[in-house]
DNA sequence: GCACTTTCTGCTCATATGAGCAGACGGGTG
DNA sequence: CACCCGTCTGCTCATATGAGCAGAAAGTGC
């Protein structure tokens, strides 16, 4: 009889959803009590065979943001729906818009924002609103300055997000990467630069993306490592980079060597912040999200269904 | 403000059916007041933002058959859902159980039923319970008996679901296609054959399915007619058959001399039958489908929901 | 700036729905 | 056959929701 209860409970779910029809009129068609009909309804839901979605490019999964929050001890989750999406591409856009209401939303207003640089966070740079927030001053936290275009909006991502609270934009004038450990050092020492850092230091929140371990990086892109480079760094075990230091799956720099010619700030200063967001979104990156989450290096993270799902293991 | 308001109903319809919250909750956490939230949740559904699937095989979509009654002028329609379906066998043996669930609960019970045959009829025939019905004869409308084991299965079918409602099967003993008119006059003429025709001509309800024009064609398959005849038959118009005849988007027969040699049951038998029901699913047969219904070939339509969108036009 | 129309808001009231409970039922077990 | 235990049924009652309406607000044309 539990077979054929399944059945009834589809007829009268096809009945109120898809016919409006009420719980008594479905009563009266399948020649159930009202009652029944609510049961069946509701066992219908509890077996799952009710979806219900949400499609629109501004759609988040709040339960799958409490249980990131809850299973992964984060402070917050953003996640957006990946209902109806078509691509990577659109993915990565909606949750860059998403990251730019949550900047905008978010209370208290941080003083100073250190920043990285990439795709996805210029794209929520273009996504903030004219007057997001009341002042706030943006520093980079990392290098990465002109060396072509493709590392140029490194600086226009900074400069528009601070402009468009009304603040001022601090840029940290040196390469990502050196070749030189020495060459590192003394710009490091330099007093411009070093200025540049100890303000990263001092922000009171942060917001970075995460890239892919892949040749598409655009540490590549920018000339900074080569191909060959990253395939090294993945034999070793390198899921992906923050704010340009390559990590493992545990969050543990990949290659110190290449580390130590690494500009900027470092990954144990993002790990005591009190707020550090991430903005990850898109299928090639569900492993360096696992790494950012499980070492600690944010407390907030801004992501996609797809990739949540996969930090949460189903 | 319509933009903002859009936006609204999205977080609205969020805390509404992921985080089963009250309208009146959602009011306080919103700061709108809870007819303010009633309305943008009707607002949202209305945009389409809120999209409620069921996700069970047996599913039904009763919009879309009712939309097919009214547009198509058919006495009923059943369409069955392809939510979360694999491919287009999981598709056809839905269609099948749907099909089996209609005859069993078909009123009046026909006295007769007047019967084709093929891989989808054969699913059906298995899928129908023993005892579907108190007494019904099953009579053949077409030819095709044991010229290989394909076509077996056509007396099978007929058989199965005579005996599991208790009643007899009339097979027609006669192949589906033959090569000269003249045989295809003489068999007819046979006392044996031409009292099954009579038969069937008088059932009192058809039940039947289309083959797609392609070389899967069953008629290929048992060496009625081979593949070079029915590139022919597409050349000329040729969408799909129906009990053997094959037949052009309107309906009509594409190839009159070919048609000649067929045995069965005419097409306007079919269409003047109070109550003929096709089964028709899968993508390859959305031509065939909308041949069959614009034609008037059937009374009543068993399909797939892809099927049934490619006939409503969308 | 004023009269007019249209849209929006917060309400009352009727209805639909879910929680919880007492009794009916069913089917093992001694 | 009587008994018990777990499940199911139909109910009452509290709550959530939608329809409809009067007044407020916001446009719109002169």
């Amino acid at each position: 009889m539990v077979e054929h209860d399944e059945l009834l409970s589809i007829r009268a779910a096809e009945l109120y959803y898809e016919e409006n029809k009420t719980q008594d009129e479905i009563g009266s068609i399948l020649r159930l009590t009202r009652w029944k009909v609510g049961r069946l309804l509701a066992q219908a839901k509890a077996n799952g065979f009710i979806r219900i979605e949400i499609v629109h490019p501004r759609a988040r999964r709040l339960p799958i943001e409490r249980r990131l929050r809850e299973k992964l001890g984060l402070t917050d989750a953003i996640v957006v729906s990946s209902a109806g999406v078509s691509g990577d591409d659109e993915l990565q856009s909606r949750t860059a818009q998403a990251a730019a209401d949550y900047l905008t939303s978010l209370r208290p207003i941080p003083r100073t924002l250190g920043l990285s640089w990439g795709r996805t966070l210029h794209d929520v740079s273009v996504h903030l609103k004219q007057g997001w927030a009341p002042g706030v001053n943006v520093v980079q936290i990392n290098g990465g300055v002109s060396l072509n275009k493709r590392a140029g909006t490194a600086a226009t991502t900074a400069v528009t997000i601070a402009s468009k609270a009304g603040g001022q934009a601090t840029l940290l004038p040196s390469p990502a990467i050196l070749e030189r450990i020495e060459t590192k050092r003394a710009i490091e020492a330099d007093r411009s630069v070093a200025a540049v850092l100890e303000m990263a230091a001092t922000a009171s929140a942060y917001l970075f993306s995460a890239g892919a371990a892949d040749q598409n990086s655009v540490h590549v892109d920018s000339g900074y490592i080569t191909a060959d480079n990253v395939t090294e760094l993945v034999r070793k075990g390198a899921v992906g980079d923050v704010i340009g230091r390559y990590i493992d799956s545990n969050g543990n720099i990949v290659d110190p060597a290449l580390d130590d010619r690494t500009v900027g700030l470092r990954l144990d200063d993002l790990r005591r912040s009190a707020l550090s967001i991430a903005v990850i979104a898109g299928s090639s990156k569900h492993a360096v999200a696992g790494a950012v989450v499980s070492s600690g290096l944010c407390t907030v993270l801004v992501t996609d269904e797809d990739t949540a799902n996969a930090l949460l293991g189903d």
